[in-house]
DNA sequence: ATTCTTCCAGTCCCTGCTGA
DNA sequence: TCAGCAGGGACTGGAAGAAT
């Protein structure tokens, strides 16, 4: 009935299967990019939701999901995660199915007159809406981190603080989001206007659930939330030939939720840089049967998609110590690094099939290390001279959260049990 | 000597401003 | 429009000083 498909946001494209064109495929398509906002995860969740009122509106619909992304790893996620209702097809951008055939499970044609036009919204792209592309970006963002700072939505969207900036009064202005305390600072949480809008630019049909596929999975402490956030910038001054496509925090994968996992390239090659993070608040022996757990599942992807994986370990320094005997073997397609979680904006070199870890130290060798580009950080060490004589390694004790109490909950943790993993 | 207070450098968020 | 810098406010931890 018309009532349902008017809450969708697809278009309507049937496949003439005849000549004269009365019977066709009822194929409706749903366009996304990987570049949204959302992982492979949320995507397919996405596209479970849209089938299910397909097929309340519709006697034999056929879904088209024309997905834009580079390489092939977030292609690869998505037909692996969808777990089809309706007759479906993943394609990449710039194909098109031909006939009933090519669904799968493969669709049944219908008469032309049984399938009449159907009253749909208009699928949302950001020009035909009138945004600015950066601006509904900071949305999507805001929208999977409900909270969050600046320096951690800018680490997200790729953009500069700057930019992030002015796009958040922007949003601000429209009362799409707006200033909240978050522990001790104040930033930026979506409203509820905010939301819909976001749901909108996915072309998520109206009044579905969308909340426990959207965000961050687990809950976890401030500090903690924090590295994973600020991964992708992170990367980006530690490895500055590295091209970042996506960054997510809490993805699930096939098996395992990294902390972030981020998306891109380097010299060509299509890669992942999976990150956990460690406040050490549980025993070396749980420590020990988790990461083992962990590595097994980051080899297992890595195999399975044929894609190399950079696997990073932050957290204080005697975890990154511990480390080394959690690790199970080794695979040729991952590079296991570790790192000092207060050391912002450095990593180890990473060399596959190899565990590395770099400490603070490194400060004395090269004093003319690249400069750094987070704008916080570069009035970190300059003036100071009366110091110079005790120069000792940070004290390991200081290694608690400095920006609140992490009382606060501003998000919850989702948790699932199919993907289980902790 | 021990405990309490005060002070200051350091951290991390924000905004305002400048110049390209 | 945006990169980058200066500076303010809120807070912390440690050091120095004061009180017990």
């Amino acid at each position: 009935m018309m009532d349902v498909l008017s809450r969708l946001a697809l278009e309507w494209i049937p496949i003439s299967l005849t000549r004269d064109g009365r019977v066709v495929a009822d194929v409706f398509k749903h366009s996304l990019s990987a570049m949204d906002g959302l992982p492979p995860y949320s995507q397919a969740r996405i596209i479970e939701l849209i089938s299910n009122r397909l097929l309340k509106a519709r006697p034999r619909p056929c879904l088209w999901v024309s997905v834009d992304a580079p390489g092939s790893w977030y292609f690869n996620e998505m037909q692996r995660f969808v777990k089809p209702r309706i007759p479906t097809v993943i394609l990449p951008e710039r194909e098109a199915p031909k006939d009933v055939w090519d669904f799968s499970p493969h669709g049944y044609p219908s008469l032309a007159e049984n399938v009449e036009n159907p009253r749909m919204e208009l699928p949302f792209t950001v020009t035909n809406f009138g945004y600015k592309p950066n601006l509904i970006r900071v949305l999507r963002i805001l929208a999977r981190l409900k909270a969050a700072h600046r320096p951690e939505i800018a680490s997200l969207t790729g953009l500069s603080q700057s930019q992030v900036r002015n796009l958040l009064q922007q949003l601000q202005a429209k009362g799409l989001i707006e200033r909240r305390q978050i522990g001790k600072y104040e930033g930026w949480a979506i409203r509820t206007r905010g939301l819909s809008l976001a749901h909108r630019s996915w072309n998520i049909p109206k009044g579905v659930h969308f909340t426990k596929y959207r965000g961050e999975f687990r809950y976890a402490g401030e500090r903690h939330r924090r590295v994973s956030r600020l991964w992708r910038a992170w990367l980006g001054t530690a490895y500055p030939s590295i091209e970042i496509w996506e960054s997510w925090t809490e993805v699930p994968l096939q098996y395992g939720i990294p902390d972030a996992l981020a998306w891109g390239s380097h010299r060509g090659k299509e890669i992942l840089f999976w990150l956990e993070v460690d406040s050490g608040h549980s025993s070396r022996k749980t420590m020990e049967a988790n990461y083992k757990r962990r590595l097994q599942l980051a080899y297992a992807h890595a195999s399975r998609w044929g894609i190399p994986i950079v696997f990073c370990i932050m957290g204080p320094l005697w975890i990154v110590e511990h480390f080394r005997w959690c690790i199970p073997g080794m695979s040729p397609q991952v590079a296991i690094i570790g790192h000092d979680w207060r050391d912002s904006g450095n990593l180890p070199e990473y060399e596959f099939g190899k565990w590395r870890e770099k400490f603070s130290m490194s400060r004395f060798n090269e004093p003319t290390r690249s400069h750094r580009k987070l704008p916080f950080d570069p009035n970190q060490y300059p003036p100071k001279p009366k110091k110079v004589a005790k120069i000792k390694p940070p004290k390991p004790k200081s290694v608690k959260p400095k920006f609140s109490t992490g009382s606060e909950n501003v998000d919850r943790g989702y948790r699932r049990r199919s993907e289980g993993e902790e």
